[in-house]
DNA sequence: TTACCTGCAAATAGTTTGCAACCCT
DNA sequence: AGGGTTGCAAACTATTTGCAGGTAA
């Protein structure tokens, strides 16, 4: 995502243009894999380092807010974003605490068929998000 | 869940048998459907005046530890709890923030015929949860 | 121009910590 | 008896807020 992309997704929200937000946004963008608040701290304190860290939450409010990015539930404390906003699911490593986004289509099908024929009594369904849990088969080196 | 259950539980993880032990555990199991901290501390007050909040905090910490509660990922900032273990759905009402548990056995069985069949490349998968966002079909009454 | 945005510092809220006293086993 | 547990207050950390000055449209 180019900064000609973020101003005009900006500018559909009804958001203006401003610098930060345009960095902020792009933060999101190129820390893909789900950053914490902490990394997107970093990168904005590195590459423009006169932004102000309580803008940084505000503008990421502002584009959550908005629809821009979404948040990501995660472990408890640790608030993590998302640039990316087509439907997909979660893959949890437990033993390096990464997050990846997973697309299967033929998975969303079968789900959609299966609550299509059995409903839940109660419950009008906006979507079915998948959280897979397991660990990494690659072996990590000891440090 | 009766004090006596609780009792065993608490002896066989290993966990000393204290009043505030007990009353903290109970409380998240009475409180079932997912309560927040907020909600355990409220119960505890009015129940357990003499209870400090600090121990709300470690007892649950020391629950989780020993897997006799386990912690929900929601919202951010606010970090629920569940007794129950059995491996479980859940669905997110989006109109009432509420979070209900969803047990299917048929769907389990579907998904893991699914992903016995196709694996995913890289990891060895431990658990798969189902979020359902919903909104409620039943109207709520204005205040 | 003017309503919206930002930066700063102070405030807030939730959670953690250190430690002496306590109490299960 | 002795080590795990509790209660309290202080410490921390992440996030929010208020407001004066700045800036995009």
């Amino acid at each position: 995502m180019n900064s000609g992309e973020v101003r005009d997704k900006l500018i559909h929200s009804g958001l203006k243009v401003t610098p930060q937000r345009i960095a902020i946004f792009e933060a999101v963008a190129i820390l893909n894999n789900h950053p914490t608040v902490d990394q997107i701290i970093d990168y904005i304190r590195k590459n423009h380092p006169n932004v102000a860290i309580a803008t940084v939450y505000k503008v990421l409010d502002a584009l959550v807010q908005h629809k821009l990015i979404t948040r990501v539930n995660t472990e408890r404390d640790i608030t993590r974003y998302d640039a990316i906003l087509e439907p997909h699911h979660h893959i949890y490593y437990s033993d390096s605490n990464k997050i990846e986004d997973y697309v299967d289509n033929e998975l969303s099908d079968l789900l959609k068929t299966y609550f299509k024929k059995k409903s839940i009594p109660g419950i009008t369904i906006e979507s079915i998000k998948l959280q897979i849990i397991g660990k990494s088969k690659i072996k990590y080196d000891r440090k």
